[in-house]
DNA sequence: CTGAAAGCGCTTACAG
DNA sequence: CTGAAAGCGCTTACAG
């Protein structure tokens, strides 16, 4: 092995070390590496060996100058601090989105900031420094500001939403078409089969455009199945919040015996607490969540559950992200839906809940 | 307020602008801008007017390749993504970096990959393509190749490790000091003052160089305590290793009253199975995780155990590495040790777990 | 097929 | 205090 340079802490060698080792000038070396026509096979090579022997990457700065591209992607998440700590949820889905980041050599900007102003902030410093080629939105608002700002700015962006969700003309937007009816069919459907008449949801907050479909979904279904809709109680995802709610659905005068819970930290918290409650789960009340955990695999009984895969939902993002950058083909995409989970919440010949303190 | 150009999609503005619209040279735009001297006040006043009419920000290429800085820092969290469904931890530490790097105006890069050779790979591009100025490494692995690699390339590096592990000689590290003894301590006189002789351990993987350190501390602390060291088992964070763990150690020859888990998911699962492993909790078992975590927390008995605070850990290393970064001061601080957080796993006088079904 | 040259948007000595 | 110029490391027409 010939002694390369490389060891050299901090000289990193560029296309000018190449072309004077090579012999060549920094544009052959420049057509060579990026496989471009102009340069003989045989100077490809020799070029390319002489990169390869100092050790030679490109500098993403230069590149990203040059090329007018910024060679990175952002995701800005927009949620409390706190209410991260209760959200495994994003690393499995920015682990999707790297396995397609990864190929096209591009990296991840993530900035993680309270609520959606913040992150407004983010991606206009993003863009305005020509940090990003594009991003991705997760846990939209409605009326995002978020999306206004994209779409004023011309930032290609990638979001989850639903297919009667308004989104402006104009925006360089790729979508995911979200539907959270069928789930709620497979929901209300199996709940059904199993005697339940009075049902409830408790609600993630308003302020999310899901909660808006899903709150538009469960009163078609619910309507569908019942006769009429079935109630609804915003929460707020936390679980001092889900049990308020659950307390208030048990108050009233027709008391739901099944209730669907838009996150899995509201339905642990309640099963956690139904001694409290003054239920039986599953006998008096059946629950079910709206994301799958291990809060839900862990809690006795097991939770059934609405689940789905993120780490194909980050992939997805990336993916058509890229397309909008890269001005490609097709920009909507049709997610997957939830799909139904059934554990001991729900089943009352599931294996029952071990006894308490033994 | 006068029109800007600021509207047109994709036209964003440079300092060249500024210095035609302002009527100075380029130079002199750069200096108001920097709040460098060679500029009168009434100049940069005018300058600092026009960037904002303008609408300008500093293209974060054209400074990374000028100032040969990159303005970023790199996390690259190496684990399985199966794993990772278990870990809300990341978020949070994300989040602590993030309101440090946010005042400095660095950007974030993350990788999530499998392993540490992939993750080798990752720091290898991002310092070789000068994406990033330094680099966070987590979840340090015994030998681990990473910290060969950013010794090698002279890469600065902030990292948490033990006051005993043996980090190489000039590497550009800045060290969060962990100690487990003073954690093992707390638990060990909770558990002992509570009666119990027979303590057990069941660990995570012995790759990771917190467990070699736990090791250590568990055996010193519990010969101290008990006169010898107590078991370990070693298994492998998830719910299942955790379980056949303790099953392994509830069929010894002495079985424990008393186990400490290396993380949560493996309490929770034990805490959630323990009819079928033929223990009450905490009268026949007392249980006690080695991270918080909503599972802790809702699980019945709720979960005691180590509490850490995973927000000012991320600041910290953020802060230790922008030391490094920018060739300040100090490098090392020690971190604060871990809380034990006491709930009915090891408490008898707690709240009972609700009855089974009701 | 190959090379000299301009340009991307900044920073920074260096003369005036 | 101010401006012309070179340079950071690439890319890319444009002549040879």
């Amino acid at each position: 092995m010939p002694r390369t340079t490389e060891g050299a802490v901090g000289a990193r060698p560029t296309i000018r070390d190449i072309a004077r080792v090579a012999g060549v000038s920094k544009a052959s070396v420049s057509y060579a590496l990026n496989d471009l026509p102009g340069v003989s096979e045989e100077t490809r090579a020799r070029i390319r060996a002489t990169a390869t022997e100092l050790g030679w990457r490109p500098s993403a700065a230069a590149r990203s100058l040059s090329r007018a591209r910024a060679g990175a992607v952002g995701l800005a998440v927009a949620r409390d601090v706190h209410l991260l700590e209760e959200e495994p949820y994003y690393m499995r889905f920015i682990a999707g989105m790297e396995s397609v980041l990864a190929r096209e050599g591009l990296s991840l900007l993530l900035s993680v900031v309270p609520d959606v102003d913040a992150a407004v902030e983010v991606l206009r410093d993003w863009w305005g420094e020509r940090r990003v080629d594009g991003v991705v939105l997760t846990d939209l608002r409605v009326e995002d500001p978020r999306v206004a700002l994209v779409t004023e700015l011309g930032i290609p962006c990638a979001l989850r939403a639903g297919i009667d969700d308004r989104m402006p003309d104009g925006a360089q937007l790729a979508l995911s078409v979200e539907t959270e009816r069928q789930s709620f069919v497979e929901v209300v459907d199996h709940l059904v089969a199993q005697g339940h008449r009075r049902l409830a949801r408790v609600a993630g907050p308003r302020e999310f455009l899901h909660t808006r479909r899903r709150d538009i979904a469960w009163a078609e279904v619910t309507r569908s199945a019942l006769g009429r809709a079935a109630p609804v109680v915003v929460a707020d995802y936390t679980s001092a919040g889900g049990l308020a709610a659950t307390r208030e659905l048990l108050a009233g005068a027709r008391p739901p015996t099944a209730v669907v819970y838009d996150n899995d930290v509201m339905a642990a918290a309640v099963v956690a607490e139904r001694a409290s409650l003054g239920v039986r789960v599953p006998e008096d009340l059946a629950v079910v969540a709206g994301e799958d955990s291990m809060l839900c695999r862990l809690a006795s009984p097991a939770i059934s559950c609405l689940h789905r895969d993120v780490v194909a939902d980050g992939a997805r993002s990336a993916r058509l992200l890229l397309e909008v950058v890269l001005g490609r083909s097709s920009e909507v995409s049709v997610t997957e839906p939830h799909r139904l989970v059934v554990r001991g919440t729900t089943a009352p010949g599931a294996p029952a809940a071990p006894a308490a303190g033994g």
